[in-house]
DNA sequence: TTTAGGG
DNA sequence: CCCTAAA
């Protein structure tokens, strides 16, 4: 305990210098305060502004988790608080510190998220080795270092304000006992150090889990004490904690949660978001702290998962998501708010969901208090693409969009069919899954979620239907055999035909892999086939219609109403390949040499 | 794996 | 958009 408590005393120090640091950076918004708990990725802009991470840049953190970083990080977490400046040891003695890696990687806005990826997965080992206190305190450092970083994380702002800046109080609050201890009153305080805000709520054993969560996921409190006096079960009870008490069965859920942790970890990793919030990451790495008993085994399944790297439909999903919500435009600046911002909780923040496999996992922002207390529950299905299961799903739900809204709807129907969850979920998993746990006990979860939290959850969750949330357009198509395929579309906005068009002229048309990365890289929904198929149907439009006026817009098509201009310009680069490419035909070598983008192999296209 | 084309 | 053959 006292051991503890030192060990907070000197994070709250750290935190502050790095606090410091980090001011220059970011932070700039107030709105830090409002929700502690919740941070988003973002990286910040030339001039300071914060943006919210783009796909791209969620991907390229992807690869950088994967690529190196496990155990570093965890280091790094340390070593940042500490040891930005120093790399050695934590107080809390931890041993393994790479702050170079920090350093290093700074410089990056990219590799800052990472690192907080990194960060947020590492904690987790770290968590498991180090005793509970220890951990605890590491875990702040880490909120810090995140800051220090370099910059772009965002997160830091907000992480460290909720650990640090609101409560100093939790000194005190560790001690399990206290918790405990605290009469309502004192609950209530430690309520609104922890949240900022006051609750009228007098239930002792709600404040103490509302507290223990908030601690947790703001920062590692260990709040397993509190939560054990609570239950028996641990943070991981946090998520389903809060809900009731549960938990009679321990053990199978314990069983479950480390799966699902380890998902979660696994989707944080590869997917980071803006929306991605630390507070969930902590709360995964809490739970499999608890769980996992050997950090070995931990780390290695960690290492393994991390391996695997999401698809791209998998982030596509949830860029798609996001995207849907500005429509494509401005891609950048609203990412961050995408969601619409649930007028009656502090932030809803939307939840991000993360789409493992067969099952999605999505955190939200619970209810709890209406404090940004993310939960994770399932969400959407991530849509995929046609699976040879998904035949399967669409019998069952013919509508075929379904997955998402099947999904959702049976979280709010609690006593809704558990069969149509769980067969989705089997035919889902079956695919790829091995695990079933993990969705049962998401499913559970849910189950034993109370009416009252689901209502409560709904507002969060479903904070627009039509939008983003719901699936993006599938559209079932039956298809002559009998087979059912999906279709997604997604209308091309005109940044992306923009982008598509700059693409074409800088790197020539069918390079569309090269377009993809590097002009395209903001979209990772769109395939290179996207973009091939969209330059062959803008091609047709243009020469279709382009021509004799510029003001062409006049498309009849509604749905693709795209500027005179840019058609213009898409012919005139098509005819400009196509004179490049003549030569070429003829002579073959000879452009290909002296040609640059244009030139290669292009086949001109037309 | 990427590209081109067809459906 | 999806699917698939070809490079």
């Amino acid at each position: 305990m006292e051991k503890v408590v030192e060990v907070e005393g000197s994070d709250e120090g750290k935190f502050e210098e790095t606090g410091l640091e980090t001011s220059n950076f970011v932070l700039s918004s107030p709105k830090n305060v409002t929700d502690p708990v919740v941070y988003k990725l973002v990286r910040v802009d030339g001039n300071g502004r914060l943006v919210p991470a783009t796909d791209d840049e969620l991907m390229e953190v992807e690869g950088l988790l994967e690529n190196e970083k496990r155990e570093t990080h965890i280091v790094a977490d340390t070593g940042q608080a500490l040891g930005c400046n120093s790399n050695e040891v934590s107080p809390s003695g931890m041993p393994q510190l790479e702050s170079s890696e920090c350093l290093s990687q700074s410089e990056n806005t990219e590799a800052d998220t990472e690192k907080l990826s990194a960060y947020l997965e590492e904690t987790v080992p770290s968590g498991a080795k180090s005793s509970s206190d220890d951990h605890v305190t590491q875990s702040r450092r880490v909120g810090v270092c995140l800051k220090p970083l370099d910059g772009p994380l965002e997160g830091g702002s907000s992480t460290s304000t909720g650990c640090i800046s609101s409560k100093p109080d939790f000194s005190k609050l560790k001690g399990e006992i206290c918790l405990d201890n605290l009469s309502i009153k004192e609950l209530h305080e430690v309520f609104k150090a922890t949240f900022g805000r006051d609750t009228t709520v007098k239930d002792k054993l709600w404040l103490k889990r509302r507290i223990a969560m908030g601690l947790t996921n703001s920062c590692d409190v260990s709040t397993t004490t509190f939560v054990i006096k609570d239950n028996k079960l641990v943070k991981k009870d946090n998520e389903d904690g809060f809900n009731n008490v549960n938990l009679g069965a321990g053990k199978e859920h314990l069983a479950v949660a480390v799966e699902y942790n380890e998902d979660l970890l696994n989707n944080l990793s590869s997917q980071i978001d803006e929306h991605q919030t630390t507070s969930e990451v902590r709360l995964g790495n809490n739970v499999v702290e608890n769980n996992f008993a050997s950090e070995d085994l931990a780390a290695d399944q960690r290492a393994a998962k991390r391996v695997r790297k999401p698809t791209k439909r998998y982030i596509e999903e949830l860029s798609e998501a996001e995207s849907k919500e500005y429509s494509g435009r401005s891609i950048a600046s609203t990412k961050n708010i995408g969601f619409r911002p649930l007028p009656s909780k502090a932030h809803a923040r939307p939840a991000r969901n993360v789409s493992l496999e067969g099952r999605t996992v999505i955190t939200r922002l619970d209810s709890l208090g209406g404090f940004g207390i993310q939960v994770p529950c399932v969400y959407r299905i991530r849509r995929s693409r046609p699976r040879k299961n998904v035949t399967a799903l669409l019998k069952f739900h013919p509508s075929g969009m379904g997955m998402t809204a099947t999904l959702i709807k049976k979280g709010f129907d609690v006593h809704g069919s558990q069969m149509d969850n769980g067969s989705m979920n089997k035919v889902l998993e079956a695919k790829s899954t091995p695990e079933q746990a993990p969705e049962q006990f998401v499913a559970e979860s849910k189950k034993e979620t109370t009416p009252t939290d689901m209502g409560q959850n709904m507002g969060l969750k479903y904070v627009d239907p039509s939008g983003d949330t719901s699936d993006d357009n599938v559209v079932t198509v039956p298809t002559a055999k009998g087979g059912i395929r999906r279709k997604h579309h997604r209308a091309w906005t005109l940044s992306e035909v923009m982008k598509l068009v700059e693409g074409v002229s800088k790197y020539g048309a069918g390079r569309w892999s090269k377009i993809k990365r590097l002009a395209f890289a903001s979209y990772s929904y769109r395939t290179s086939v996207d973009l091939k198929d969209k330059w062959r149907n803008l091609l047709k439009a243009s020469f279709a219609q382009t021509p004799t006026d510029k003001g062409a817009n006049s498309r009849k098509h509604p749905s693709m109403p795209i500027p005179a201009p840019i058609l213009l310009r898409v012919r005139e680069l098509a005819e400009m390949q196509a004179q490049a490419s003549l030569p070429n035909l003829s002579t073959g070598k000879l452009s290909a040499c002296g040609g640059r983008s244009v030139n290669e192999t292009r086949p001109g296209y037309l």
